[in-house]
RNA sequence: GUCCCCAUCGUCUAGAGGCCUAGGACACCUCCCUUUCACGGAGGCGACCGGGGUUCGAAUCCCCGUGGGGACGCCA
């Protein structure tokens, strides 16, 4: 049978890391079976879904790369095709009206708390050819609750977690239509599941308990079972549950806190589920590799470090044009030109994007910092204080005002540069630091930098030496 | 409270009764490389929650504890 899996999330805010990998897995899944992923938004709760959420979700996938093959469907506008299994379910009996209100079921659930028992339905107006049902209120716009059985267990061999028997005896009759008619989340996940042929559901483990009922509901309209698959929860860098209120973030926050897709996809991908040893992957080698028996049933925390030396590989091996443009792109966002436009105060000639990066990807880890590494390519550093005072002393001026002369008339290449200055140290007999360091922070504005006489190569002959001279110009102490 | 789930280095994990003196990765530490900071390379530290079984043999199977988590909505 052809391979069918979903990802159904409620729009109700953005796709959070637990619902990307879910969305990972199921998609991954139906990819290396050679089967369909489809996309489906769970809607019906009008009060609290947004157009804006659904965008955050459709975004969210989309920069993943997670494509769907079939959907987004809407379940608000599938709301005649579950109201005509309301019905059906009605006329064969395994589906009932319930007048209790509101205020009566919270009385019921407040005492059935009091005396310690599980809160539930009391099947107060479920048939039963053994009870008289009492008289329908006039005033109180019914509920349809599913007639559960009451006896026997439901058996499923779960995906992840290996066999789960749950009593029917602790399940009560669910509601699967509001008293204003709209049909509720179980109800409308067994219809969509069956109607969509979906033969594989993949989702949170926090589903583990609506399982048995929507298996019960399943049996009731005569459908075939998917199998289950339930992942266990993403917990924080904290190992704290994450929540709207504690360190749930979207996962484009992922992409403007500076990781590449890539790194993300593979950290999401290893957080939970593992192919030996096999740690550095792509997507295509995740899809033929990927199973369900490799899923660990148990809780993963998230470990920004781990996310982090990822995204460093990702950043070395990503090509380089897709590089320059996401970096430029950040670049902008702080107003910073980067192609063939002198910055102000800069009049020079700047390097190519992409040279610069060839030289800095091998150091970052992450993409606005690296973002930031270069920015003095580009804009007059504000140098750090006290590296200027501890690099930028007097006593190093006469040298550097020597090696500027020898270097305005060299060929400007790193080989030259580098030999320029060596000359100078050895003659002077000092150490190359003695020099580097302070060429360092006056053209970079930092002590840390790649080789000096690469940085300088990029910069320009013109450019190096106003900068040098800026420093030579001034009273150094 | 009731039901369900989970339990290997700090973290992610390998592990399907003997291949385990428990492997890999991140982090951490040391050394090497070096022109600073990184990168990289080589080492190191570091775990089977506890107790009972089953078995010739248990990280692995069973039971009981303990700890953690989830669910008990006219939310999804």
């Amino acid at each position: 049978m052809a391979i069918r899996t979903r990802f159904a999330p409620s729009p109700t805010g953005f796709l959070h890391i637990g619902g990307a990998r879910t969305a990972l897995f199921s998609w991954a899944y139906a990819k290396k079976h050679g089967g369909k992923f489809i996309l489906r938004i769970e809607d019906t709760d009008v009060e609290r879904s947004t157009p804006e959420a659904v965008q955050a979700i459709l975004d969210g996938m989309a920069w993943l790369g997670l494509d769907y093959d079939e959907g987004p469907f809407y379940q608000m506008q599938r709301i005649e095709t579950y109201k005509k299994v309301l019905q059906t379910m009605i006329d064969a009996g395994s589906a009932y009206y319930c007048y209790s209100s509101k205020e009566e079921l919270e009385v019921l659930r407040e005492q059935q708390t009091l005396q310690g028992l599980k809160p539930r339905y009391d099947g107060k107006w479920r048939p039963d050819a053994s009870k008289t049902l009492p008289p329908i209120p006039k005033d109180i716009p019914p509920v349809i609750r599913f007639k559960n059985p009451l006896t026997g267990v439901v058996v499923w061999d779960d995906l992840v977690k290996g066999r789960i028997e749950i009593a029917n005896t602790e399940l009560d009759d669910l509601i699967i239509a509001r008293a204003d008619g709209t049909p509720t989340y179980n109800f409308c996940v067994v219809v969509d599941d069956f109607e969509m042929g979906i033969t594989q559901v993949i989702r949170g483990d926090d589903h583990v308990n609506n399982t048995p009922r929507q298996i019960n509901m399943l049996k009731a309209l005569g459908a075939t079972i998917p199998q289950y698959a339930h992942l266990s929860m993403i917990l924080g860098d904290d190992g704290q549950k994450l929540s709207k209120r504690h360190g749930a973030v979207s996962v484009m926050q992922y992409h403007e806190d500076g990781y590449l897709k890539e790194a993300v996809l593979n950290y999401l991908a290893r957080l939970g589920w593992s192919h030996g040893d096999a740690e550095i992957f792509n997507m295509q080698q995740f899809c033929e590799w990927f199973d369900l028996d490799h899923i660990t049933p148990s809780a993963a925390q998230f470990n920004t470090e781990k996310l982090n030396w990822l995204n460093a590989h990702y950043i070395k091996q990503v090509d380089l044009d897709l590089l320059a443009e996401d970096i430029s792109a950040r670049l902008g966002a702080t107003n910073i030109e980067t192609n063939g436009h002198a910055a102000s105060g800069m009049p020079n000639l700047i390097p190519s994007l992409k040279s610069v990066l060839n030289l800095y990807r091998e150091r970052a880890n992450n993409l606005n910092q690296l973002a930031k590494d270069i920015a003095f390519f580009y804009q007059l550093p504000v140098a750090n204080a006290a590296d200027v005072e501890k690099h930028i002393t007097a006593d190093i001026k006469p040298a550097m005002t020597s090696l500027c002369e020898k270097l305005a008339k060299i060929e400007w290449t790193a080989e030259a540069i580098h030999a320029e200055i060596n000359a100078l140290v050895t003659s002077l007999q000092i150490k190359f630091p003695k020099i580097a360091m302070p060429l360092r922070v006056m053209l970079t504005g930092t002590a840390q930098s790649p080789s000096i006489d690469q940085v300088m190569a990029l910069l320009g002959k013109e450019e190096a030496l106003a900068r040098i001279n800026t420093y030579l110009n001034k009273n150094l102490k």
